[in-house]
DNA sequence: GTGGTCTAGACCACG
DNA sequence: GTGGTCTAGACCACC
């Protein structure tokens, strides 16, 4: 469900939040869904059991899981995060076409990029 | 000419990669123009002259400047920089487009902010 | 009668330990009432009765119940408890206080709420 | 500076941040000062680095300093934190206020808790 | 079994 | 010298 990418120069724990933030923004993981046990992630995943309590840590933190002793970490019933992703893209969004902008490349070309990505296909990492 | 960002979480050294090679790019430093040196660039920006040193090692390593012993560092007659600059930025533009497609932002969304951005000029950091 | 929550972040043993002495503190449940059994409060609440073992146990050993051992678990005749109570919620009340001091909160304030919350009737958790 | 208490249940990094963040509210650590070196600070507590390392990470999470690698970590030139913290203490004054009217503490005699901390001294744990 | 905290010690990147 | 990340292994509290 999840592959690190040790040639990735951001840590392994930030890789873990990313990714499964991103499994509960589409939907996979769903609120109530319990989590793999810390201990069983990491043994999945061949790595210390401190690191995936830290990237649960930071998800708790972010208001995507909650954790509760000696039961498990839950997915948790948010609504709002998707929306605050959303406005997060918007700002990529326009830093990205700006940079676009100034580098001289023209508007259809953009406009191309746009129309192949939301006609043909996919695209997940 | 190049302020720094202390509260930026990356490198000093590849925020000033960053900026010079974006000063090239955007055509400010011309192509055989002296860089300042090493040392007065560091008492300017008041950090420690080995930063600068990487920089600039970084910038030669890229193709941006060109060093000249015992004279100094020039601004290198690069063209396929700006190629590869777009083509780089084509990609963020995919990957973040991506996204967006993903988390539900519709397609006018994006053309609404190519437009207001290549219309108003704007956005130059 | 109790409901938990396994947002907070306390132990389960805790949170009915408090749930059950508030109920006897504030005399819903009167001196000489029979608790429920272990058993059936640990279905009620979906929970493991060690869980509510510990609770009751925990409830014993602050006098707040008594048990007996074949016929179950019963409210005890307190009277020291309630203001022992008291004076703990004082102690709070100072301690919380003098973080408003500290903190620049003025006097007025803190009178505007004390008012408020003695006249309109409120807050029961 | 700071002192840890063992016996206290929270976890020391909780304190640390507890202890610190006073500081910076009371204005005894002002914007800009340079905090202590993880190792230092580790060393003097004689506790470990990690340790102190986490408290500066959620330090720095919420707000209260900033960290730049390779020179250390410095406060923030935070503005509403001490607003927040504010707002923080009355909702827990409320919370202790009901609790007292609840258990039948009388209105004057926490007329006469505040009357004695404004008027008289201090308590500054 | 679960999560949470802490220690000891290592390694990296940055200045 | 600084901060940041990761590992290995321990111990605790809770269920």
């Amino acid at each position: 469900m999840i592959i690190l990418d040790y040639n990735d120069r951001r840590p392994l724990y930030e890789q873990i939040v990313d990714k499964i933030s991103n499994l509960i923004l589409k939907g996979i993981l769903k609120p109530g869904d319990k989590m793999p046990s810390v201990r069983n992630l990491a043994m999945e995943l061949a790595i210390n059991p401190n690191t995936i309590q830290r990237a649960y840590g930071e998800l708790e933190h972010r208001g995507y899981i909650y954790s509760v002793k000696g039961r498990g970490n839950f997915v948790s019933h948010s609504e709002s995060l998707i929306q605050k992703k959303q406005e997060e893209t918007c700002w990529r969004l326009q830093d990205v076409i700006s940079e676009a902008k100034t580098y001289g490349i023209r508007e259809e070309k953009i406009a191309k990029i746009v129309k192949t990505i939301y006609e043909g296909g996919e695209k997940d990492d």
